[in-house]
DNA sequence: CGATGTCTCAATGTCAACATTAGGACAAGA
DNA sequence: TCTTGTCCTAATGTTGACATTGAGACATCG
């Protein structure tokens, strides 16, 4: 069959506060820096501290947010040290999960990836909305990721995934024709290494899409706050 | 000066209880497939359930239990696919970790790597305990994890440590001649490459090192139930 | 006899109250 | 003025009680 089903994940109010307070993040409404108080949050989103509590240790292991012992919970800080960390990082699970999807990926999920540069093809051609233009980059590579079928693996990418999307949006804040002109013919080529190219070239250029991105980011941070 | 103060870290009861668990999970009083019940816990370590589940969602986030919508928390099972999937991506880590601490590393953090080793063939003259030469295996990483300075990447690394941890205890149960044999001199010849060698050499004997472990593992696992 | 519906209970999810702490305001002293 | 000690408060850490759920036992029906 095509997909196994969605398995009827029924979730606890803990992963549905995470999402919220994620999603608010994204959306600007928790800037970089930004308190987040348990109590505050407990009764805007009408569930109880400990569920809070629980989905904000979860934000935290995402590296979306700081916290320490009876200090308080804030939102990170994109300082061009931590970009250099992600980034770093990023490149070189990228590079696994792209040598490792080249073996594994099945034609449907290869298919998945060409259909997602198809939607960015057609994005841009609409205008080109950057926050969907950066969504629709990070499924790209979660897609990859999903591929390459390790479970650790992914869980290490989910570890950096929402630090990446909040740079990427920096990025595209900072630098938004460099990104425009240049996401589609990168994210085509990798598509294109994964059905049929050579595993060390693979690897080469899934580091340096990670390469550019970081540049691109770091380029423009210094100059920003 | 030497070396920061240690910032007099105080830890509240779930990391208190978290440790606990995960040394009763290593001195085997958990097996693998082992059910964590939280009330049980609670009571047996002096800790409220609140506690008790913040530390079990910890050592889920490490990948030493495994936990459900209303399913109960329960020690993972070491099957071949789990070792293939952790000893993949720690060949990336180590990779990363190796290549960046060969610039970033202090002589004050090459000195502990070396004392390390000193360590370990103290212990091994000494007749060989198997749990205290892993400990000393893994805190050797750690220490190459420290001095790549990058915290997303030390992240990254705790998040299958444990894991890794386990799995070594375990390869020592069946495989212990082989991993007695060589624990020294590859852990040496690293140390000795982090001082002084050639980046890709570096690079290459890192990964090797990880795949000579997922091997030796491996070999001895599908005999075992 | 196998499949299906219902029941039961042990275990987890959620909550609101209580205990503890970090950090700042403030005043006294050198 | 700078340092130091004290107090206060707002926030987090912790707890036990209540609500909900999943999985197996059991009975029922085909």
């Amino acid at each position: 069959m095509s997909s196994a089903l969605p398995k009827a994940a029924r979730r606890g109010l803990a992963d549905e506060a995470a999402d919220l307070v994620r999603a608010a993040i994204f959306s600007g409404h928790f800037p970089p820096g930004a308190p987040l108080r348990e109590v505050e949050l407990a009764q805007r989103l009408g569930v109880s501290r400990g569920s809070v509590r629980e989905g904000l240790a979860q934000l935290e292991h995402e590296g979306l947010v700081r916290g320490g012992w009876h200090r308080g919970t804030t939102v990170i800080r994109v300082t061009a040290e931590d970009a250099q960390e992600v980034y770093a990082l990023r490149a070189a699970l990228d590079r696994l999960a792209a040598t490792t999807a080249r073996r594994a990926a099945t034609a449907e999920q290869l298919c998945a990836l060409d259909r997602l540069v198809a939607e960015m093809t057609a994005e841009i051609a609409e205008g080109g909305d950057a926050p969907r233009l950066v969504a629709l980059d990070i499924a790209f590579h979660d897609q990859i990721y999903a591929a390459a079928g390790n479970g650790r693996l992914t869980s290490a990418w989910e570890a950096i995934r929402s630090q990446v999307h909040l740079f990427q949006l920096r990025r595209v804040d900072v630098a938004y024709d460099h990104y425009r002109a240049r996401v589609v013919d990168e994210h085509r080529e990798l598509a294109a290494l994964l059905r049929s190219g050579d595993i060390r070239t693979l690897a080469r250029r899934a580091e340096e899409h990670v390469e550019s991105a970081r540049r691109s980011l770091l380029a423009g941070l210094p100059t920003a706050p």
